[in-house]
DNA sequence: AATTAGGGCACAATCGATTGTGTAAAGTAA
DNA sequence: TTACTTTACACAATCGATTGTGCCCTAATT
């Protein structure tokens, strides 16, 4: 810049002005400002700007770790509706630890970015490490892995939805005796997916029947198991709601093995759209989180934060509305339509 | 730190000095510093650090996108790695797009980052851009999709040794006739795999047939109809060696649905490990590309270049030996013992 | 003609940390 | 005791960009 402001015969004041469209500054000098940094390829220093300014355009992520389906489509979803919003993205693995997670947040700080998107570690039980945080007044917002509450900025996918609508589903093309794998209830997508299999239960008049409820960890070996006892019930099961993929395809193999045919004998559906799912044979009806679009809505929730100033902002909760994809593991006839239920969440993405 | 220095009655030269562990302060001063510093819970700015320093601790990646199986595994390690040596990453994505390749290392040049690491685009015929990047001396090593030649710092996955040991594999289970899915042959890892291919086979002493090698675009799909191709020739192969795990399902699935066993008719392996790979039945054999360990000598490699500050370095490419994962879709007898061919890269890790 | 408004630009302070140089005081060797 | 180091710290400049304030000049208003 020094540079530029000696060659023009002014100082750096005009230059930075001209630079960043003040209106103090003359088109002519302004014109003639441009063509010499394009000259002289001249680079902003974005460090010396950001202590200027007191904030960077960085924004911080913290996830548990970078790996499998899920969080790197976050990330790919963050990043790209970042970038477009002049934000760059600094990435943090807090690999389940919460030591790491606080870490990362006193790194995320001195780094003076403009705001924080984290999705919890599973060993984050105390969370006043965030206050930091707020008491700086920087901007946060949770996704997927959230602080539970209505005083924090987040975005989910609605879980609840996702049973229900899947349930819906097997319901529309059917069945009447549906078993569901559930996942650890401790963990709160398990609850609500289970809960959104019962609403939608309970909204067909069906009763709840715990014996098709078999509770697991959600991997393909426990489908397996699963299913065999299902399938050992006097009366057993023509639709199967897995709460994850994984459990739905041990579920589909143990049904294979049996000489049962999916659909037409047991319909069966999964949760979270994993690569496979397409690959299965049948291909398999499951639930898309969504990714993406949580990734992107995160970055919209920050950005109306960080936008907001220092203007008092009421934390907002977001539930994405997830999306039954349907293949053939459980197609069987047409599906029905029925009536829509409505969300319980304050903002409700589509 | 104008705090510290205040209320300690220094200067903050003094605190600086005393937080960075200066020779020139004595231990006792260090110590109330320090402890001053705790009690406030002093965090420094690395914003003005880097400014005032010239290099912050931040390293740059650019990758073409953050899905699939690879690219977020090697981010993964690239983080791990970064973190681990107290540099936090900054992350670009390419879109495949040399224009964005170029904004973003525009982005990242301007962010005073300490060094890049990058994986081309597909769209990137010219590396141009990447003399800016030296000429500021600011380190920069390729991975993965690398510029070829021996004047930079790269990275790679011997791929010419995956198709080798695959096909050596495959001989060792008593394989005669084996076929190739081959990829794109522009595509550098495509042509490196049917080399190795080729290699074993005529360390073997097998004649190349070209009828065995089939030229496809790798999707499950092709893989099928490349397959159907392969069993209808006189004399159909017991083997099939995939360049992908993709193009491996479909002839698993084809050689299925012909009432071929597998591996025992046929046996079959793909190229990357992909999740779905250890589903199928039988499991699949595959190559495991490391992307972890790729990630992390990108980032041990970047380091050093760092470390080597100003003194002249010598570019260096380094080779990743790729992990035969062998599963049942490959195995007839057991394993035979081969000799071991060497490998033609400067570094090999094995 | 006098006054006001505002356009166009420069001065100098500032963001927070780092570092070369200067200077006392304390310690050591001769 | 003198001369020479070493130790321990302060001064002030610096990294590169931003911004509140002030000045000058032209144009418009009364």
């Amino acid at each position: 810049m020094a540079d530029l402001a000696r060659e023009l015969g002014v100082s750096m004041t005009t230059i930075s002005r001209a630079l960043s469209d003040h209106h103090s500054i003359g088109p002519a000098m302004k014109q003639k400002v441009l063509k010499l940094a394009k000259k002289y390829n001249y680079q902003p220093n974005r460090l010396a700007s950001a202590l200027r300014k007191g904030k960077s355009q960085l924004i911080g992520i913290i996830v548990p770790y970078i790996e499998g389906r899920f969080f790197p489509s976050v990330v790919h979803g963050i990043e790209t509706a970042a970038s477009k919003a002049g934000y760059n993205v600094i990435i943090c693995q807090s690999n389940e630890d919460v030591a790491q997670e606080r870490r990362n947040l006193e790194i995320l700080l001195s780094a003076q970015v403009a705001g924080i998107l984290v999705s919890l570690s599973r060993t984050t039980l105390d969370v006043r490490h965030f206050e930091k945080v707020r008491s700086r007044g920087l901007p946060l917002v949770f996704f997927d892995r959230i602080v539970e509450g209505d005083n924090v900025n987040a975005v989910v996918l609605d879980d609840q939805e996702g049973g229900y609508v899947s349930t819906r589903h097997l319901l529309s093309q059917g069945c009447r005796r549906i078993a569901h794998l559930a996942g650890p209830q401790h963990l709160n997508i398990y609850k609500n997916r289970r809960q959104g299999y019962l609403d939608a239960l309970r909204e067909a008049g069906l009763p709840e029947d715990e014996n098709l409820i078999v509770y697991m960890d959600m991997s393909q070996e426990q489908g397996v198991a699963a299913m065999r006892q299902l399938l050992a019930l006097p009366e057993p099961p023509d639709a199967v709601f897995a709460a994850g993929d994984y459990s739905a395809l041990g579920a589909m193999q143990e049904a294979h093995r049996q000489g049962l045919q999916v659909p037409q004998d047991v319909a069966i559906s999964g949760f979270s759209n994993e690569i496979f799912t397409v690959i299965t044979q049948p291909a398999m009806t499951t639930i898309d989180q969504r990714c993406e679009e949580m990734g992107q809505a995160a970055v919209r929730l920050l950005l109306e934060v960080i936008d907001a100033a220092g203007a008092p902002f009421t934390p907002r909760q977001v539930a994405l509305r997830p999306e039954l994809v349907v293949r053939n593991s459980s197609v069987r006839e047409p599906e029905t339509e029925l009536t829509t239920k409505k969300s319980r969440i304050s903002t409700f993405i589509p």
